[in-house]
Formats: C-alpha cells, sequence, structure tokens
DNA sequence: CGCCGTTTTGATTTCATCTTAGAATCTACT
DNA sequence: AGTAGATTCTAAGATGAAATCAAAACGGCG
C-alpha cells in the first residue's frame, strides 16, 4: 500500500463535501464546514484539491458515476432480452437506490445536475451529458414498447422522469424499504 | 395615488431579484446583481426590504401566490362539477403556464421551494405548504377516481408530478405552444 | 418658485470566504 | 532511531458580499 494516507483523508473530504453539497447546494457550501466535516483544518484542503470548483467537480463525477454503475450493474442483470419496459423500469429503482444511498454520494447528484454553471471548466458536465442520455435511450426504447407514450417528445419525457425522482430526496433520510416503496409508486405512476 | 413611486421600484426589484434568484440560486445571489438588474444603487435596496432574507420570502411568496391563482382560476373555470381527473388535469396545464410565464416571477419558485432553510423567519414557507397542500387535495381526488393509482401514498405521489413539472424549466425560454405540448406530455404520462 | 417628506446615492464598516505560503508534524523506510 | 518526503497546520492576504448611514437628489404641493 504505497499510496494510502492521502487517499484515505482524500476520500473523507469528498463524502463530507458531498454531504454538504447535498444540503446546501454548491454556492451555499463553505470549504470551511467541508474541512470540518472531515476533520481537518481549512487550508489543508488545498493539498489534495486545487480549488473549491476543482472539489465540486470531482464530487459531481463521483456521484454520477456512482448512480450510472448501478444502473448498469441491474440493467445487466435483467439481461439483454428484456423488454424495454422491464429495463426502464430496472433502471428507474436503480437509480432511486443510488439516489438515497447512505453515503450521501447520490444526494449529492441530485442538487447539482440543474446548477452547474461553474462546473464547465471539470469534465463533470461531460459524465452528467452522457448519464442523460444514457436515460433517453431506455425512454425511448420504453415508448417503442407501448409502455411510454410514443408520440412525445423524449428528452421531455426523460427529465420528468428524472425530475419527478429527484423530487425524492429531502431532508430525512429513508429506509432502504421506503426507497423500494417509491420506486413502486415511481414505476406504477410512469409506466401504465 | 398616494402611494406610488417607491411601489413601481419595489416591483422592478423584485422582477430582478426573481430573475436572478431563478438563474443563481439563493447563495448565488447577490444583492448588487439585484440592484444592477432594478437599475439602482446597492445601497437603495435598503429603503424597500430590510434585508436579502425578507427579499427572497417576498419573491417566493409572490410566486407562490401567482402560481396559486393561475391554478385557481383554471379550476373555477372547469367548474366544480368535474371529475377528480380531469381537475388535476387543468391544475397541472395552469401550473406549467404559471412556471413559464415570461414575468420570471414563476421560474423562480421552482428553484427555491425546495431549500427554504432562510425563509423559516419569512411567512413564505407557509405559503409554499398551503398551496403544496392543495395539490395533495387534488391528487387524492383523482386517485379516488381511478385516474391515479390508489394505493400509492398521495403526497409521495403528489411530490412526484410537481418534482417532473419543476424539471420542465430550464435555462431557455419556452414558448406558450411549447408549454401546452409540454403539459400534454405531463397529462398523457401522469393520468393514464 | 421654494419647501418638506420621500427616495436614492455613494462611501464605509464588518465579516465570511477562497486561496496561498511557510512552518510544523507525521509516516514510512533504511 | 534517524532522516527525507509526504501531509497537515497556522497565519495572513485578497476579494467580494451584506448591511449602515449621512448627505444629496428628487418630486409633488403650497
Amino acid at each position: 500500500m504505497t499510496l494510502t494516507k492521502a487517499d484515505r483523508t482524500r476520500r473523507r473530504i469528498l463524502e463530507s463535501a458531498a454531504t454538504v453539497f447535498a444540503a446546501q447546494g454548491y454556492a451555499g457550501t463553505s470549504l470551511r464546514h467541508v474541512a470540518d466535516g472531515a476533520g481537518l483544518q481549512l487550508g489543508s484542503l488545498y493539498f489534495h484539491f486545487a480549488s473549491k470548483d476543482a472539489l465540486l467537480g470531482e464530487v459531481v463525477t463521483d456521484a454520477v458515476q456512482f448512480a450510472e454503475d448501478r444502473v448498469r450493474a441491474a440493467l445487466e442483470a435483467r439481461g439483454s432480452g428484456a423488454t424495454g419496459r422491464d429495463r426502464l423500469s430496472a433502471a428507474i429503482r436503480a437509480h432511486l437506490q443510488a439516489l438515497h444511498e447512505r453515503s450521501e454520494r447520490g444526494a449529492a447528484v441530485v442538487r447539482i445536475v440543474d446548477l452547474p454553471r461553474e462546473l464547465a471548466a471539470t469534465g463533470a458536465r461531460r459524465h452528467v451529458r452522457r448519464y442523460a442520455q444514457s436515460w433517453s435511450a431506455l425512454v425511448e426504447a420504453a415508448q417503442r414498447d407501448a409502455g411510454l407514450p410514443a408520440d412525445a417528445d423524449t428528452v421531455v419525457v426523460r427529465n420528468l422522469i428524472l425530475g419527478a425522482m429527484r423530487a425524492t430526496v429531502g431532508p430525512r433520510q429513508l429506509s432502504p424499504a421506503q426507497v423500494d416503496s417509491v420506486a413502486d409508486t415511481v414505476i406504477a405512476l410512469v409506466l401504465r
């Protein structure tokens, strides 16, 4: 283990940042707050991250990556022979689970996805966009299946679904059972 | 018209504030920016509003009031004899129209509604809560109609619908025709 | 016109924030 | 154990934001 000490605090910083970020939003997040959460002194952050933007950028890509992995895994488990309707249903459940994961990593995505003005520099935007596009594909397949209204704009429908799921996270932490129940509701609502 | 001059600039400030808030979020909004948008000097704001929080609070209550009025009007136009399904459908269309109104008043609600930590003091929270409750009633009626899944938690469904509509507003201003089309999509998606 | 309350200005204070830099401490390796 | 390098701390600088206030500008009314 040649590279450890730095990596562990780095992790701690990212988790703290994700938490604060999810709670306060981008502009509302102060680095002192993040440092406190990580048990560090303000100045020490800069050994690990070049700037606030860089840190937040990494939080975002991390969180998106996380959700992406979960969704991909769920889809692979379901096999590629599944109907578009079933695939979308599985993706919804996986996305919701990722969003409500204890680690706080998930919750961060939610806050940011729509206010990423200052993240232009980092590669975060690309990640978010790619993830959104994969959802477009899922929606389109479900539309062909007649699982979703076929005459509606795919991108609009995709945004509605993602927006509905986004509205699911709040101050209160949901139990896995509750998340499952919410997923049932979303699926029942969206897939007739 | 004994009370005019101040009121007109007051209006201007509120509009500017709504725009900036909608674009930058609460913490990201600087009062200098708001003042610029209103054609005023920073210090002049404090003649009209006691603090940033007070200003924000008024923007929110204003915007919620606006949406509330639109929805109520739409419901009254439809008559109280209408089915729960039809009433919900009308409310969705009205809410979306309010959200995308040119005046920028609508867009402001959307950004803030869920990050109102600093609004505790003002009466804004009460307004938001009341509006949300009226939506619960609409959803519940539609559930009895079998327009919506009846076994799902009303509050969850309500949040999903509001969240989906919230996801509808973005940087680009939508034309009334586009808003109508989006409304059609939402209604088709939500009411089977 | 010239006055008085209303409205706006512009300078100033206070404070939080991001960022930097050098000193201090710790860790891993010989 | 001792040392070099990696990690963290402390302190300070720079910027920008919220809030305050005396003084100036405005605007209707006698």
